[in-house]
DNA sequence: ATTATTAAGTGTAATTTTAACACTTGTAAA
DNA sequence: TTTACAAGTGTTAAAATTACACTTAATAAT
């Protein structure tokens, strides 16, 4: 036996993707315009709009694979937003998703169609909706993340050295981190280790390459 | 001029409260027995459908009321819910809130029709769906809360005393601490201030009152 | 071959925070 | 006046955090 809810109140959910980058000079956020109307041609996240047979998640990972081809892109369901006005179109309630991809060593494009364009993190567009909102609160999570889980921060390539990961720490949370204390505090927390290879496009030296357990 | 989408895959959304009360016992959670179908007579969070022209926390605060009668439970978004089978009758995405209660100092009864009661949060039935889930990711919440935004446990009654507070968190984080080091630690935060008045009903001596501030 | 250059790598001391631990106090009841 | 009982309080040790600057390894230039 089949029990159906009786309900008008069916309406269309969206998932909107705060895609974060890092290339080594600072984090990056990934927008696109808008190619629907309303508000077509400004910037905007990245997003769709939620199948019937599909999970939120794969949503966004479609959506995702969409715009730049890419299977396993990180990601992590942030807060839905419902004002009920947010979408001047149609009522509709959209699930925040941040997702985090290394700029550097994977062989990838971004699909041209989409006219999407990497911003610094401190100096992007005035977006539609409610978008800004959604990347503040990204942000907070992903600075949240960097104190308690640095291993989940996958903004890097596999193999990086202790500067890139201090670079990115750094721009994450907006601040100068002390180079001996950094390593040690990293060292003690035991989610990475020292490979014996050495990247030596950076110095005469080298440095040391680590690979996140 | 006003735009649609075009879109067949319009769905309900739902959400669903975890009720967290406290009563100088320890934690308790508040679960319904489901009135509908499917799943009719089995234990369940508080929950409705997502009306179209209300905000998620509307909808929230609005089940709430109807369940308690209250209008301003603390209230908290949680994560969305969308597996596609996830409730057997009808493609639903449901939001989790995390509702905060204090069930000692109000003035407030039960709403007798929904068969409301009270559980000890180690000791509560197996839920419907993914409410289950849905209970676990609250209650690390409410441990992260307790951590970092004590003020925010609005679990007690307004005036309460560094005995029910010490009590509140031992049940939330399931430990034991230390009297002393709970009070300084408590008071280094500067989130309460002591009020002259005591509470005589646990000691001869009487333990004074605070307030958060 | 020697020297210069450059970023990588490393340790210690001071401060702050956390954790462990037990006796004294104030009041009501006997 | 004494007893009983929970409330209230401080110190010491350990751990974590912060501030701070010189040495090293390799290449490039002479």
């Amino acid at each position: 036996m089949i029990y159906k809810y009786d309900s008008e109140d069916k309406l269309i959910v969206a998932v909107d993707c705060i895609i974060f980058g890092f290339d080594n000079e600072g984090l990056k956020i990934l927008l696109v315009k808008r190619a629907i109307k309303p508000e077509i041609g400004k910037w905007s996240l990245m997003g769709g709009f939620l199948k019937k047979d599909e999970t939120l998640t794969a949503s966004a990972k479609r959506v995702l694979k969409t715009l730049t081809g890419l299977e396993n892109i990180y990601l992590e369901q942030l807060e839905a937003y419902s004002e009920v006005n947010r979408d001047p179109a149609e009522r509709t309630i959209s699930v925040a998703f941040s997702a985090l991809l290394n700029m550097v060593d994977q062989k990838w494009e971004l699909e041209k169609s989409f006219e999407a364009k990497w911003f610094p993190i401190n100096a992007f567009p005035v977006l539609i909706f409610d978008h800004n909102m959604m990347v503040e609160r990204a942000l907070k999570r992903l600075r949240y993340k960097a104190q308690t889980q640095p291993q989940e921060l996958k903004l890097l390539p596999k193999k990086f050295t202790m500067l890139q990961l201090r670079t990115l720490f750094e721009a994450i949370l907006d601040t100068k981190l002390d180079k001996r204390n950094f390593t040690t505090k990293i060292n003690t927390m035991n989610i990475v280790k020292r490979l014996d290879e050495k990247d030596m496009s950076s110095s005469k030296k080298g440095s040391y390459l680590y690979e996140f357990l």
